[in-house]
DNA sequence: GCACTGAATGATTTATTGAAGATTCACTTC
DNA sequence: GAAGTGAATCTTCAATAAATCATTCAGTGC
Protein backbone atom coordinates (compact mmCIF):
# COMPACT_ATOMS: atom_id res chain seq x y z
CA UNK A 1 0.00 0.00 0.00
CA UNK A 2 1.50 3.20 -0.87
CA UNK A 3 1.24 6.26 1.45
CA UNK A 4 -1.22 8.23 1.38
CA UNK A 5 0.62 11.19 2.50
CA UNK A 6 2.37 10.92 -1.12
CA UNK A 7 0.52 13.15 -3.98
CA UNK A 8 0.96 10.06 -6.07
CA UNK A 9 -0.76 8.00 -3.28
CA UNK A 10 -3.69 10.22 -2.95
CA UNK A 11 -3.93 10.01 -6.84
CA UNK A 12 -3.91 5.76 -6.63
CA UNK A 13 -6.40 6.02 -4.05
CA UNK A 14 -8.96 8.49 -5.54
CA UNK A 15 -8.78 6.68 -8.89
CA UNK A 16 -9.19 3.37 -6.82
CA UNK A 17 -12.17 4.26 -5.67
CA UNK A 18 -13.95 5.34 -8.93
CA UNK A 19 -12.56 2.59 -10.63
CA UNK A 20 -13.59 0.13 -7.90
CA UNK A 21 -17.56 1.64 -7.81
CA UNK A 22 -18.12 3.27 -11.35
CA UNK A 23 -15.25 1.15 -13.74
CA UNK A 24 -12.26 2.22 -15.25
CA UNK A 25 -13.94 3.20 -18.56
CA UNK A 26 -16.74 5.24 -16.93
CA UNK A 27 -13.72 6.84 -14.92
CA UNK A 28 -12.68 10.13 -15.58
CA UNK A 29 -9.25 12.17 -15.39
CA UNK A 30 -11.22 15.11 -14.44
CA UNK A 31 -13.35 13.36 -11.55
CA UNK A 32 -9.79 12.01 -9.99
CA UNK A 33 -8.05 14.69 -10.24
CA UNK A 34 -11.15 16.65 -8.72
CA UNK A 35 -11.22 14.16 -5.84
CA UNK A 36 -7.76 14.87 -5.34
CA UNK A 37 -8.77 19.18 -5.54
CA UNK A 38 -6.43 19.60 -8.13
CA UNK A 39 -6.62 20.21 -12.22
CA UNK A 40 -6.82 16.98 -14.56
CA UNK A 41 -3.26 18.40 -16.11
CA UNK A 42 -1.38 18.04 -12.85
CA UNK A 43 -2.14 14.13 -12.93
CA UNK A 44 0.28 14.16 -15.42
CA UNK A 45 2.95 15.20 -13.62
CA UNK A 46 2.65 12.17 -11.36
CA UNK A 47 1.48 9.47 -14.60
CA UNK A 48 2.19 9.30 -17.78
CA UNK A 49 -1.59 8.63 -18.34
CA UNK A 50 -4.70 6.91 -17.27
CA UNK A 51 -3.65 3.74 -17.77
CA UNK A 52 -0.52 3.85 -15.61
CA UNK A 53 -2.79 5.00 -12.58
CA UNK A 54 -4.60 1.62 -13.14
CA UNK A 55 -1.19 -0.69 -13.46
CA UNK A 56 -0.04 1.17 -10.20
CA UNK A 57 -3.38 -0.15 -8.45
CA UNK A 58 -2.77 -3.54 -9.94
CA UNK A 59 1.01 -3.67 -8.88
CA UNK A 60 -0.50 -2.75 -5.43
CA UNK A 61 -2.78 -5.95 -5.59
CA UNK A 62 -0.43 -7.97 -7.18
CA UNK A 63 1.87 -7.36 -4.34
CA UNK A 64 -0.55 -8.21 -1.90
CA UNK A 65 -2.03 -11.64 -3.48
CA UNK A 66 2.04 -12.29 -3.47
CA UNK A 67 2.72 -11.43 0.28
CA UNK A 68 -0.86 -13.69 1.07
CA UNK A 69 0.32 -16.74 -1.31
CA UNK A 70 4.17 -16.36 0.73
CA UNK A 71 2.48 -16.79 4.00
CA UNK A 72 0.43 -19.67 2.83
CA UNK A 73 3.83 -21.04 1.55
CA UNK A 74 5.51 -20.63 4.76
CA UNK A 75 3.05 -21.95 6.99
CA UNK A 76 5.01 -24.07 9.31
CA UNK A 77 5.29 -28.22 9.19
CA UNK A 78 3.97 -29.04 5.93
CA UNK A 79 5.37 -31.07 3.15
CA UNK A 80 6.36 -29.62 0.23
CA UNK A 81 3.07 -31.55 -1.66
CA UNK A 82 1.15 -29.50 0.92
CA UNK A 83 2.47 -26.52 0.29
CA UNK A 84 1.64 -26.88 -3.80
CA UNK A 85 -1.35 -27.94 -2.64
CA UNK A 86 -1.57 -24.63 -0.12
CA UNK A 87 -0.36 -22.76 -2.91
CA UNK A 88 -2.40 -23.61 -6.07
CA UNK A 89 -5.72 -23.54 -3.98
CA UNK A 90 -5.14 -19.86 -2.31
CA UNK A 91 -4.25 -19.05 -5.63
CA UNK A 92 -6.97 -19.98 -7.68
CA UNK A 93 -8.88 -18.19 -4.70
CA UNK A 94 -7.25 -15.16 -4.72
CA UNK A 95 -8.16 -15.21 -8.16
CA UNK A 96 -11.54 -16.07 -7.62
CA UNK A 97 -12.61 -13.56 -4.78
CA UNK A 98 -10.77 -10.76 -6.69
CA UNK A 99 -12.62 -10.51 -10.05
CA UNK A 100 -15.44 -13.16 -9.57
CA UNK A 101 -17.52 -10.98 -8.15
CA UNK A 102 -16.65 -7.57 -8.86
CA UNK A 103 -17.04 -6.88 -12.57
CA UNK A 104 -15.30 -3.41 -12.12
CA UNK A 105 -12.03 -5.00 -10.95
CA UNK A 106 -12.02 -7.59 -13.70
CA UNK A 107 -12.57 -4.72 -16.01
CA UNK A 108 -9.43 -2.69 -14.95
CA UNK A 109 -7.59 -5.93 -14.37
CA UNK A 110 -8.62 -6.98 -18.51
CA UNK A 111 -7.54 -3.71 -19.85
CA UNK A 112 -4.27 -3.79 -17.67
CA UNK A 113 -3.01 -6.99 -19.32
CA UNK A 114 -3.78 -6.33 -22.36
CA UNK A 115 -2.75 -2.86 -23.32
CA UNK A 116 0.51 -3.64 -20.69
CA UNK A 117 1.41 -7.64 -21.50
CA UNK A 118 4.26 -7.38 -19.87
CA UNK A 119 2.68 -6.51 -16.25
CA UNK A 120 0.44 -10.06 -16.72
CA UNK A 121 4.11 -11.83 -17.64
CA UNK A 122 5.75 -10.07 -14.35
CA UNK A 123 2.61 -10.81 -12.09
CA UNK A 124 2.92 -14.53 -13.96
CA UNK A 125 7.14 -15.09 -13.52
CA UNK A 126 7.08 -13.93 -10.02
CA UNK A 127 4.20 -16.85 -9.19
CA UNK A 128 6.77 -18.83 -11.00
CA UNK A 129 9.47 -18.56 -8.62
CA UNK A 130 7.61 -18.92 -5.94
CA UNK A 131 6.30 -22.48 -7.19
CA UNK A 132 10.05 -22.95 -7.47
CA UNK A 133 10.87 -22.16 -4.16
CA UNK A 134 8.18 -24.94 -3.09
CA UNK A 135 9.59 -27.38 -5.51
CA UNK A 136 12.99 -26.63 -4.64
CA UNK A 137 12.43 -27.45 -0.94
CA UNK A 138 10.42 -30.63 -1.91
CA UNK A 139 13.63 -31.22 -3.82
CA UNK A 140 15.61 -30.68 -0.70
CA UNK A 141 13.57 -32.89 1.63
CA UNK A 142 13.64 -35.60 -0.69
CA UNK A 143 10.01 -35.24 -1.86
CA UNK A 144 10.51 -34.32 -5.33
CA UNK A 145 13.47 -35.49 -7.41
CA UNK A 146 12.79 -32.57 -10.18
CA UNK A 147 15.92 -32.04 -12.13
CA UNK A 148 14.78 -28.37 -13.84
CA UNK A 149 12.43 -26.83 -10.79
CA UNK A 150 12.05 -23.62 -13.48
CA UNK A 151 10.66 -25.83 -16.26
CA UNK A 152 8.41 -27.73 -14.44
CA UNK A 153 6.94 -24.50 -12.36
CA UNK A 154 6.05 -23.47 -15.85
CA UNK A 155 4.19 -26.70 -16.82
CA UNK A 156 2.75 -26.47 -13.70
CA UNK A 157 1.23 -22.81 -14.64
CA UNK A 158 0.52 -24.25 -17.67
CA UNK A 159 -1.76 -27.64 -16.01
CA UNK A 160 -3.57 -25.16 -13.97
CA UNK A 161 -4.31 -22.35 -16.60
CA UNK A 162 -7.97 -23.00 -16.25
CA UNK A 163 -7.87 -22.20 -12.52
CA UNK A 164 -6.00 -18.74 -12.68
CA UNK A 165 -7.90 -17.09 -15.93
CA UNK A 166 -11.55 -15.35 -14.90
CA UNK A 167 -13.08 -15.81 -18.46
CA UNK A 168 -12.62 -19.45 -17.54
CA UNK A 169 -14.32 -19.26 -14.13
CA UNK A 170 -17.33 -17.84 -15.51
CA UNK A 171 -18.82 -20.98 -16.67
CA UNK A 172 -17.83 -22.72 -13.56
CA UNK A 173 -18.78 -22.16 -9.50
CA UNK A 174 -16.09 -22.32 -7.01
CA UNK A 175 -17.13 -26.22 -5.62
CA UNK A 176 -16.76 -27.47 -9.39
CA UNK A 177 -13.74 -25.44 -9.50
CA UNK A 178 -12.20 -27.01 -6.25
CA UNK A 179 -12.83 -30.02 -7.24
CA UNK A 180 -11.29 -30.09 -10.63
CA UNK A 181 -7.96 -28.39 -9.06
CA UNK A 182 -7.87 -31.25 -6.94
CA UNK A 183 -8.62 -33.52 -9.67
CA UNK A 184 -5.35 -31.87 -11.30
CA UNK A 185 -3.00 -31.68 -8.22
CA UNK A 186 -3.83 -35.32 -7.56
CA UNK A 187 -2.67 -36.36 -11.12
CA UNK A 188 0.78 -33.76 -11.06
CA UNK A 189 1.61 -35.34 -8.13
CA UNK A 190 1.05 -38.94 -8.57
CA UNK A 191 1.03 -39.43 -12.64
CA UNK A 192 -1.30 -41.70 -13.91
CA UNK A 193 0.42 -44.97 -13.20
CA UNK A 194 0.87 -44.76 -9.42
CA UNK A 195 -0.51 -47.53 -7.30
CA UNK A 196 -3.95 -46.65 -6.93
CA UNK A 197 -4.11 -47.88 -3.03
CA UNK A 198 -5.37 -45.14 -0.39
CA UNK A 199 -7.36 -43.29 -3.01
CA UNK A 200 -10.13 -41.02 -2.12
CA UNK A 201 -11.58 -41.13 -5.65
CA UNK A 202 -14.85 -43.35 -5.59
CA UNK A 203 -15.57 -45.04 -8.96
CA UNK A 204 -18.70 -42.73 -10.43
CA UNK A 205 -20.41 -44.58 -13.22
CA UNK A 206 -23.03 -41.99 -13.36
CA UNK A 207 -20.41 -40.20 -14.91
CA UNK A 208 -19.82 -42.94 -17.68
CA UNK A 209 -23.06 -43.05 -18.79
CA UNK A 210 -23.59 -39.00 -18.78
CA UNK A 211 -20.93 -38.81 -21.42
CA UNK A 212 -22.08 -41.44 -23.09
CA UNK A 213 -25.20 -40.41 -23.86
CA UNK A 214 -23.96 -37.49 -25.01
CA UNK A 215 -21.35 -39.00 -27.52
CA UNK A 216 -23.43 -38.83 -31.02
CA UNK A 217 -21.88 -35.71 -32.89
CA UNK B 1 -19.55 -34.86 -44.90
CA UNK B 2 -22.81 -35.11 -46.27
CA UNK B 3 -24.91 -36.04 -49.08
CA UNK B 4 -24.57 -33.05 -51.88
CA UNK B 5 -27.55 -34.30 -53.73
CA UNK B 6 -29.96 -33.40 -51.06
CA UNK B 7 -31.01 -29.76 -50.70
CA UNK B 8 -30.02 -29.95 -47.58
CA UNK B 9 -26.97 -31.04 -48.25
CA UNK B 10 -26.75 -28.03 -50.91
CA UNK B 11 -27.45 -25.27 -48.68
CA UNK B 12 -24.37 -26.76 -46.08
CA UNK B 13 -21.96 -26.64 -48.99
CA UNK B 14 -22.84 -23.30 -50.18
CA UNK B 15 -22.68 -22.05 -47.24
CA UNK B 16 -19.41 -23.16 -46.46
CA UNK B 17 -17.95 -21.68 -49.24
CA UNK B 18 -19.31 -18.95 -48.33
CA UNK B 19 -18.58 -18.78 -44.38
CA UNK B 20 -15.01 -20.01 -45.31
CA UNK B 21 -14.06 -17.26 -47.97
CA UNK B 22 -16.07 -14.32 -46.73
CA UNK B 23 -16.51 -15.21 -43.00
CA UNK B 24 -20.16 -15.72 -41.23
CA UNK B 25 -21.10 -11.82 -40.51
CA UNK B 26 -19.96 -10.82 -44.08
CA UNK B 27 -22.52 -13.86 -45.88
CA UNK B 28 -26.21 -13.23 -46.40
CA UNK B 29 -28.82 -15.69 -46.24
CA UNK B 30 -29.62 -14.26 -49.74
CA UNK B 31 -26.49 -14.88 -51.22
CA UNK B 32 -26.31 -18.86 -49.74
CA UNK B 33 -29.87 -19.13 -51.34
CA UNK B 34 -28.95 -17.37 -54.49
CA UNK B 35 -25.66 -20.11 -54.41
CA UNK B 36 -28.08 -22.92 -54.39
CA UNK B 37 -30.70 -21.35 -57.20
CA UNK B 38 -33.38 -20.53 -54.14
CA UNK B 39 -35.16 -17.82 -52.11
CA UNK B 40 -34.27 -16.48 -48.74
CA UNK B 41 -37.39 -17.64 -47.82
CA UNK B 42 -36.97 -21.52 -48.49
CA UNK B 43 -33.47 -21.87 -46.68
CA UNK B 44 -35.78 -21.80 -43.41
CA UNK B 45 -37.46 -24.67 -44.59
CA UNK B 46 -34.05 -26.44 -44.14
CA UNK B 47 -32.90 -24.76 -41.34
CA UNK B 48 -34.19 -23.19 -38.40
CA UNK B 49 -31.78 -20.10 -38.88
CA UNK B 50 -28.45 -18.84 -40.18
CA UNK B 51 -26.41 -20.20 -37.23
CA UNK B 52 -27.89 -23.45 -37.39
CA UNK B 53 -26.50 -23.88 -40.91
CA UNK B 54 -22.65 -22.83 -39.00
CA UNK B 55 -23.73 -25.40 -36.78
CA UNK B 56 -24.04 -28.06 -39.26
CA UNK B 57 -20.81 -27.12 -40.63
CA UNK B 58 -18.96 -27.14 -37.59
CA UNK B 59 -20.86 -30.81 -36.86
CA UNK B 60 -19.18 -31.73 -39.69
CA UNK B 61 -15.48 -30.91 -38.77
CA UNK B 62 -16.00 -32.11 -35.14
CA UNK B 63 -16.48 -35.53 -36.70
CA UNK B 64 -13.80 -35.13 -39.14
CA UNK B 65 -11.70 -33.91 -36.23
CA UNK B 66 -12.97 -37.24 -34.21
CA UNK B 67 -12.79 -39.87 -36.99
CA UNK B 68 -9.32 -38.54 -37.15
CA UNK B 69 -7.90 -38.74 -33.70
CA UNK B 70 -9.84 -42.41 -33.53
CA UNK B 71 -7.37 -43.00 -36.08
CA UNK B 72 -4.33 -42.07 -34.32
CA UNK B 73 -6.07 -43.85 -31.10
CA UNK B 74 -5.88 -47.27 -32.75
CA UNK B 75 -2.62 -47.20 -34.42
CA UNK B 76 -1.29 -50.78 -33.53
CA UNK B 77 1.55 -51.54 -30.95
CA UNK B 78 1.45 -48.21 -29.29
CA UNK B 79 1.35 -48.39 -25.54
CA UNK B 80 -1.39 -46.82 -23.61
CA UNK B 81 0.89 -44.04 -22.69
CA UNK B 82 2.05 -43.35 -26.25
CA UNK B 83 -1.14 -43.73 -27.13
CA UNK B 84 -2.55 -40.51 -24.92
CA UNK B 85 0.61 -39.14 -26.39
CA UNK B 86 -0.23 -39.20 -29.58
CA UNK B 87 -3.98 -38.23 -28.77
CA UNK B 88 -3.16 -35.29 -26.94
CA UNK B 89 -0.28 -34.08 -29.21
CA UNK B 90 -2.82 -34.84 -32.76
CA UNK B 91 -5.90 -33.05 -30.80
CA UNK B 92 -3.91 -29.61 -30.74
CA UNK B 93 -2.69 -30.42 -33.95
CA UNK B 94 -5.95 -30.32 -35.78
CA UNK B 95 -6.96 -27.34 -33.63
CA UNK B 96 -4.16 -25.85 -34.52
CA UNK B 97 -4.06 -26.15 -37.99
CA UNK B 98 -8.01 -25.90 -38.28
CA UNK B 99 -8.09 -22.40 -36.20
CA UNK B 100 -5.25 -20.89 -36.21
CA UNK B 101 -4.72 -20.05 -39.48
CA UNK B 102 -8.12 -18.97 -40.57
CA UNK B 103 -9.45 -16.36 -39.49
CA UNK B 104 -13.18 -17.40 -40.62
CA UNK B 105 -13.09 -20.65 -39.77
CA UNK B 106 -12.25 -19.23 -36.33
CA UNK B 107 -14.55 -16.63 -36.72
CA UNK B 108 -17.73 -19.59 -37.30
CA UNK B 109 -16.38 -21.24 -34.75
CA UNK B 110 -16.27 -18.60 -32.03
CA UNK B 111 -19.89 -17.20 -32.82
CA UNK B 112 -21.13 -21.36 -32.69
CA UNK B 113 -19.54 -22.05 -29.72
CA UNK B 114 -20.60 -18.93 -27.93
CA UNK B 115 -24.15 -18.89 -29.21
CA UNK B 116 -24.80 -22.92 -28.64
CA UNK B 117 -22.88 -23.57 -25.99
CA UNK B 118 -24.39 -27.06 -25.83
CA UNK B 119 -22.47 -27.28 -28.83
CA UNK B 120 -19.09 -26.98 -27.68
CA UNK B 121 -19.95 -29.66 -24.70
CA UNK B 122 -21.06 -32.21 -26.69
CA UNK B 123 -18.00 -31.79 -28.48
CA UNK B 124 -15.71 -31.75 -25.25
CA UNK B 125 -17.70 -35.36 -23.72
CA UNK B 126 -16.95 -37.01 -27.01
CA UNK B 127 -13.29 -36.36 -27.01
CA UNK B 128 -13.29 -37.55 -23.21
CA UNK B 129 -14.82 -40.23 -23.82
CA UNK B 130 -12.04 -40.92 -26.29
CA UNK B 131 -9.68 -40.48 -23.84
CA UNK B 132 -11.39 -42.55 -21.27
CA UNK B 133 -11.05 -45.46 -23.92
CA UNK B 134 -7.60 -45.21 -23.83
CA UNK B 135 -7.35 -44.68 -19.88
CA UNK B 136 -9.20 -48.03 -19.85
CA UNK B 137 -7.43 -49.67 -21.98
CA UNK B 138 -4.28 -48.71 -19.94
CA UNK B 139 -5.56 -49.68 -16.95
CA UNK B 140 -6.36 -53.42 -18.71
CA UNK B 141 -2.56 -53.69 -20.13
CA UNK B 142 -1.73 -52.53 -16.62
CA UNK B 143 0.12 -49.30 -17.79
CA UNK B 144 -2.24 -47.31 -15.36
CA UNK B 145 -3.98 -48.01 -12.29
CA UNK B 146 -7.23 -45.69 -12.48
CA UNK B 147 -9.97 -46.02 -10.15
CA UNK B 148 -12.43 -43.39 -12.04
CA UNK B 149 -11.36 -43.09 -15.68
CA UNK B 150 -14.31 -40.95 -16.75
CA UNK B 151 -12.67 -38.36 -13.59
CA UNK B 152 -9.58 -38.56 -14.86
CA UNK B 153 -10.44 -38.18 -18.42
CA UNK B 154 -11.97 -35.29 -16.92
CA UNK B 155 -8.98 -33.92 -15.11
CA UNK B 156 -6.63 -34.61 -17.96
CA UNK B 157 -8.96 -31.93 -19.87
CA UNK B 158 -8.52 -29.32 -17.41
CA UNK B 159 -4.65 -29.90 -17.50
CA UNK B 160 -4.86 -29.81 -21.28
CA UNK B 161 -7.18 -26.50 -21.62
CA UNK B 162 -4.46 -24.57 -22.67
CA UNK B 163 -4.12 -26.76 -26.01
CA UNK B 164 -7.39 -27.08 -27.32
CA UNK B 165 -8.49 -23.24 -26.84
CA UNK B 166 -7.18 -20.70 -29.71
CA UNK B 167 -7.62 -17.83 -27.65
CA UNK B 168 -4.48 -19.01 -25.93
CA UNK B 169 -2.70 -19.86 -28.99
CA UNK B 170 -2.61 -16.68 -30.56
CA UNK B 171 0.48 -15.74 -28.20
CA UNK B 172 2.20 -19.39 -28.43
CA UNK B 173 4.28 -20.50 -31.40
CA UNK B 174 3.28 -23.87 -32.38
CA UNK B 175 6.94 -25.40 -31.76
CA UNK B 176 6.24 -23.78 -27.82
CA UNK B 177 3.29 -25.17 -27.31
CA UNK B 178 4.62 -28.49 -28.39
CA UNK B 179 7.14 -28.61 -25.59
CA UNK B 180 4.18 -27.07 -23.20
CA UNK B 181 2.23 -29.64 -23.74
CA UNK B 182 5.56 -32.55 -23.59
CA UNK B 183 6.14 -30.97 -20.49
CA UNK B 184 2.64 -31.30 -19.10
CA UNK B 185 2.18 -34.75 -19.96
CA UNK B 186 5.37 -35.82 -18.63
CA UNK B 187 4.10 -34.75 -15.42
CA UNK B 188 0.72 -36.09 -15.87
CA UNK B 189 2.18 -39.50 -16.44
CA UNK B 190 5.00 -39.42 -14.34
CA UNK B 191 4.27 -36.67 -11.30
CA UNK B 192 6.44 -35.13 -9.41
CA UNK B 193 7.93 -37.62 -7.02
CA UNK B 194 8.92 -39.60 -9.60
CA UNK B 195 12.57 -41.42 -9.48
CA UNK B 196 13.84 -38.80 -12.01
CA UNK B 197 16.04 -41.49 -13.91
CA UNK B 198 16.53 -41.67 -17.55
CA UNK B 199 14.94 -38.25 -17.88
CA UNK B 200 15.25 -35.95 -21.08
CA UNK B 201 14.97 -32.72 -19.46
CA UNK B 202 17.99 -30.47 -19.60
CA UNK B 203 18.33 -28.47 -16.60
CA UNK B 204 18.81 -25.19 -18.04
CA UNK B 205 19.88 -22.29 -15.81
CA UNK B 206 18.97 -19.54 -18.17
CA UNK B 207 15.28 -20.21 -17.84
CA UNK B 208 15.83 -19.73 -13.55
CA UNK B 209 18.27 -16.49 -14.40
CA UNK B 210 15.75 -15.03 -16.71
CA UNK B 211 12.41 -15.33 -14.63
CA UNK B 212 14.58 -14.15 -11.68
CA UNK B 213 15.14 -10.91 -13.35
CA UNK B 214 11.64 -10.41 -13.89
CA UNK B 215 10.57 -10.82 -10.43
CA UNK B 216 10.53 -7.15 -9.05
CA UNK B 217 6.90 -6.38 -9.05
C1' DG C 1 12.09 26.90 -11.03
C1' DC C 2 8.65 23.97 -8.82
C1' DA C 3 3.65 22.97 -8.32
C1' DC C 4 -0.05 23.77 -10.44
C1' DT C 5 -3.94 25.64 -13.66
C1' DG C 6 -7.30 25.41 -17.32
C1' DA C 7 -8.22 26.28 -22.01
C1' DA C 8 -6.85 24.12 -26.59
C1' DT C 9 -6.30 19.92 -29.26
C1' DG C 10 -7.02 15.77 -31.12
C1' DA C 11 -8.56 11.12 -30.17
C1' DT C 12 -12.28 8.22 -28.67
C1' DT C 13 -16.98 7.27 -27.40
C1' DT C 14 -21.66 7.65 -27.76
C1' DA C 15 -26.15 8.70 -30.22
C1' DT C 16 -28.60 8.85 -34.12
C1' DT C 17 -30.31 7.27 -38.13
C1' DG C 18 -30.52 5.23 -42.70
C1' DA C 19 -29.47 0.93 -44.91
C1' DA C 20 -28.96 -3.96 -44.98
C1' DG C 21 -30.11 -8.34 -43.51
C1' DA C 22 -32.62 -12.23 -40.97
C1' DT C 23 -36.85 -14.08 -40.59
C1' DT C 24 -41.89 -14.57 -41.53
C1' DC C 25 -45.88 -15.46 -44.10
C1' DA C 26 -49.53 -15.06 -47.42
C1' DC C 27 -49.44 -16.71 -51.66
C1' DT C 28 -48.04 -19.48 -56.17
C1' DT C 29 -46.68 -23.61 -58.69
C1' DC C 30 -46.61 -28.23 -59.92
C1' DG D 1 -49.92 -30.66 -50.32
C1' DA D 2 -45.01 -30.39 -50.77
C1' DA D 3 -41.71 -27.16 -52.49
C1' DG D 4 -40.84 -22.73 -53.36
C1' DT D 5 -41.50 -17.48 -53.83
C1' DG D 6 -40.73 -12.67 -52.62
C1' DA D 7 -42.57 -8.72 -50.49
C1' DA D 8 -43.31 -7.20 -45.51
C1' DT D 9 -41.39 -6.83 -40.94
C1' DC D 10 -38.47 -6.36 -37.43
C1' DT D 11 -33.74 -6.61 -35.95
C1' DT D 12 -29.00 -5.50 -36.45
C1' DC D 13 -25.22 -3.02 -38.53
C1' DA D 14 -22.61 0.88 -40.17
C1' DA D 15 -21.79 5.50 -41.08
C1' DT D 16 -21.55 9.80 -39.29
C1' DA D 17 -22.52 13.60 -36.42
C1' DA D 18 -22.10 15.28 -31.65
C1' DA D 19 -20.17 15.08 -27.32
C1' DT D 20 -16.87 13.65 -24.18
C1' DC D 21 -12.53 12.78 -22.72
C1' DA D 22 -7.29 12.08 -22.39
C1' DT D 23 -3.51 14.57 -23.03
C1' DT D 24 -0.74 18.85 -23.90
C1' DC D 25 1.09 23.22 -23.03
C1' DA D 26 1.38 28.15 -22.53
C1' DG D 27 0.84 30.55 -18.71
C1' DT D 28 0.12 31.84 -13.23
C1' DG D 29 1.60 32.13 -8.51
C1' DC D 30 4.86 31.29 -5.04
Amino acid sequence: MLCKDTVRGNIVEAAKKRFVHYGYAKTTMAEIASDCNMSPGNLYRYFPGKLDIAEAICTEAGEYAIAKLRDVMRRPGRTAKERLRDFLFADMRLTYDQLEFDKQVFEMARVVSSERPHFANRILAVNRSLLSEILSAGNASGEFVIEDVVFTAEMIQSASVKFRYPQMHSKLSYDKLERELGGVLHLLLNGLDDGGAGREQPVKTVHQSEAEKLVRV
